[in-house]
Formats: C-alpha cells, structure tokens, sequence
DNA sequence: ACCTGAACACCGTTCAAGT
DNA sequence: ACCTGAACACCGTTCAAGT
C-alpha cells in the first residue's frame, strides 16, 4: 500500500536514551517524580512500557540518567578567580539547578553510581581547592561540607511550601493544631515565616558563613 | 468451648496507634522504609492491611508518625549553658537519631505536618537561641542554617556506604569506570575515602564552622 | 468499634513471542 | 534489533459485609 518511496508521514522518531531521559526530566518537572512510572513514561513516548528496557537498565538507571542531564546544567568556573569565588559560584549555580528540578535533590543523596556530569562537577570542585593549597584532610572536609549545606538548604527548601499561598495555609493550620503557650518561641517562628520577608538569600547566608570558616582555617593551617 | 473464665492464652494484643507506630519502626529499621507498606505491616501484626486505616490516616499520616518517634529519642539539652553549648549538643543528638534510623531523614525533609516531638524540638531550640539575644533575622537564619546542614550531612552520609567494603568495592568499580587522567582529582578523593581515615567528625567540623559565625554575628549584630 | 474479602487502579520486571 | 502481550508478585485505598 505504501508507494516505494515513503512518504515522510508523521513517523515516530526512534527510541533512544536520549529521548527516553529528557522524556524523564520533562514528566518529573510537570508532574513530580511520582508520576515516573515506567509504564507511564512509555504511554508519554507512545510505546509500551516494556521497550524502555532496551534503552535504559531498569528504574534505577532511568533515574541516575535523569539526575546527571540536571547535573549538567551546572556550572562550573574555570578561571583563575580565587578558589572562594569559585566555590560560592559553583554552590549557587548548583543549588540552583536542584531548586528548578524539585525532583532532584533526593535522588543526588541516594545515587550511587555517578554520572559523567557529576564526576566531572566533582573533578571541577575538587581541583579548585586542591589549586588553592587545602591540605588532604581540609580539602576533604572542604569539599563535603560545601556538599552537605548545598543538599540540605535544597531539600529543606523544597520540603516546604514555596508560594505565599500555600506557607500561609499551612502556617495557620499548624498555629491552630498545637497550644501556642506551650510552643511560643515556634509559635513565633510559623508567623515569622508568614510576614514577608526576603526568603531568598538563605543558601548563600550559610553558604558564606562555611566558606569564610574555610578561609581562615585554610590560612592558619 | 473455651471455659467461662477465659485461661489466658496468647491472645493478641489489641491494635492501638502506638503498637502500629512501633511495629513501623521496627521494621523500617530492619529492612529499610522501602519494606514498609500497609500490608506488609499488617502481616508484621498478624492482621489484615485493611485492619491499619483504623489506628493510622493512611501512609502518609503512617510515616509521620514513625518520624516524630525519632524525634523523640533527641535530647534537648534544657540547662543554662551558652547557646552554642546548647545548639551543639542538640545537633548532635539530632544528628546520631537520623543516623541510627537511616530511613528518617528523608521523612525530615519532606514532611509538612510537624508532630508534637518535631514542635517541642523546635520550640527548644528557637529559645535557646532567643535567649541569647539573637536579633529576629539572625535568630531565623541560624536555625535554618544548623537545621539544613544536619539533614544536609545525615542524607549525604547515609546516601554513600558506611561500611569499608562496600566503599571498597564502590570506589574500585568507580575508579575502572572512567578516565582517572581526565578527573584526577576526582580519582584522588576516591583515593583518599579508601584509605582508613578518622571518617567521623565530619558532621561537627561544619557544624563548628556554622557556630563560630553564627558567634561572630551575633556579637556584631 | 474493629476487622475482613473483594475489588480497583496502579507498580517494576521477566519472558516468550512477534517483526 | 527493537517492540509487544501476558504474566507474576507486588502497591494504597475504598467499600460493603461481617462480628
């Protein structure tokens, strides 16, 4: 029935890795991670489920996949720029990326199995303070402990409400559900966070207070 | 059949609220949150999973009470210490209960309900930082900024292999999977966490940085 | 009041079968 | 080489029925 010559009818392109992840990446920013299913990752590529497995090894695989694209959206300086500059730019560019991918800050803790864009931002934070005379032990606390405030501010961030709507709601039922003479100091921390305040800058705050710690044990060691 | 006096026979205890919660705990220790499902949990009480929704709101009222029993365990230290004295030991309290429940830091992170532990661990530490004076913008950062960094650690330090042979044959496969000569660094950091080091402390290393800038802060405040 | 059985709409994954 | 259908052993939750 087809003529020789194909006509180029709207053909689907071909699965591959590639379009299987951004598939991924694009069905977690809309709808959450728990909406990944492999059974509905496969009806958004308009395939079954099971063709997933001859381009991805299982769930677990799908999912560092999807983690390392948004660990490539990172950025990593490579000047000569002092190691502090360096390490702040790349702490706010990370936590950035984790901040618009809500999905993934949870799955950086618990990955095992590094990607190539994580083994290259690490290579990147790690040569960065190595440059910069950190002693092995230092370097390694360093490094970590950048790590540590980055994942932490990201899920505690995103563990709760974002939008004023939402932070109120919640506040208020909480202040309702529990004695505020027993809880007054937290009492006062819920209405604290229902004032306008600028929320934004508590990442770098602490981000801030680790690096000068860093500097001046860096200077004194 | 049974004789008017019933003789005591291991007759099951009845289901409360509390026996589930426990039997929660109990399990997701042993075999991991990922092992805690309704009816699994219910076949651990000799019961239906049906029999749950009784005592429980559904999983999700399930998990939060299985965290604030964590929460439980951390000494809030009450005395009139300074308040870095304070903050330290109540950090560090918080830090061994997530690192001795490996499944509850997570639940930290993404639970919106605060049970009545999670409110008296705040509220203890919100005036235990009031009390020294800490201005309101500084008093609110300073508790972000610990909170962020302990969950930050125990996910990181969860998320990676704990004990040496796993982390052996973890950083060997890594070290055969990619380049060394394009991620030297990398492949030294690998390096370095395969030789037997001090690997505790590294939570109170950058908790210690936190507080000493948190001290500077508070006195130029 | 508490527990159960059956049912609904889902999961990840294996495997033999198709093209 | 890639995709599929059926199957297996699971999920959380609802609801009518039992005691």
């Amino acid at each position: 029935m087809p003529t020789p010559k194909d006509p180029p009818k709207a053909r689907r392109a071909p699965l591959t890795r590639d379009r299987v992840l951004d598939a991924g990446v694009v069905l977690a920013d809309a709808e959450g991670i728990g909406a990944v299913s492999m059974r509905r990752l496969g009806r958004e590529l308009g395939v079954e489920a099971m063709s997933l497995y001859n381009h991805v090894d299982g769930k677990a695989d799908l999912l560092d996949g999807m983690l390392d694209r948004i660990v490539g959206e990172i950025e990593c300086p490579e000047d000569d720029t002092d190691w502090r500059e360096q390490a702040r730019r790349r702490a706010i560019s990370a936590h950035a990326a984790l901040m618009r991918h809500p999905w993934a800050a949870s799955l950086w803790t618990s990955s095992i199995n590094p990607g190539p864009q994580r083994m290259r931002y690490m290579d990147s934070a790690l040569r960065s303070l190595r440059a910069a005379d950190f002693t092995p032990g230092l370097l390694d606390r360093a490094f970590h402990t950048i790590e540590d405030h980055l994942v932490g501010h990201a899920l505690q961030a995103l563990g709760f409400p974002l939008d004023p709507d939402e932070m109120a709601e919640v506040g208020e039922s909480v202040l309702r559900s529990f004695p505020v003479d027993t809880y007054p100091d937290l009492a006062a921390h819920i209405r604290y966070h229902l004032e306008p305040h600028q929320e934004a800058g508590g990442f770098e705050f602490g981000l801030d207070l680790i690096l000068d710690g860093l500097e001046r044990l860096r200077g004194s060691g």
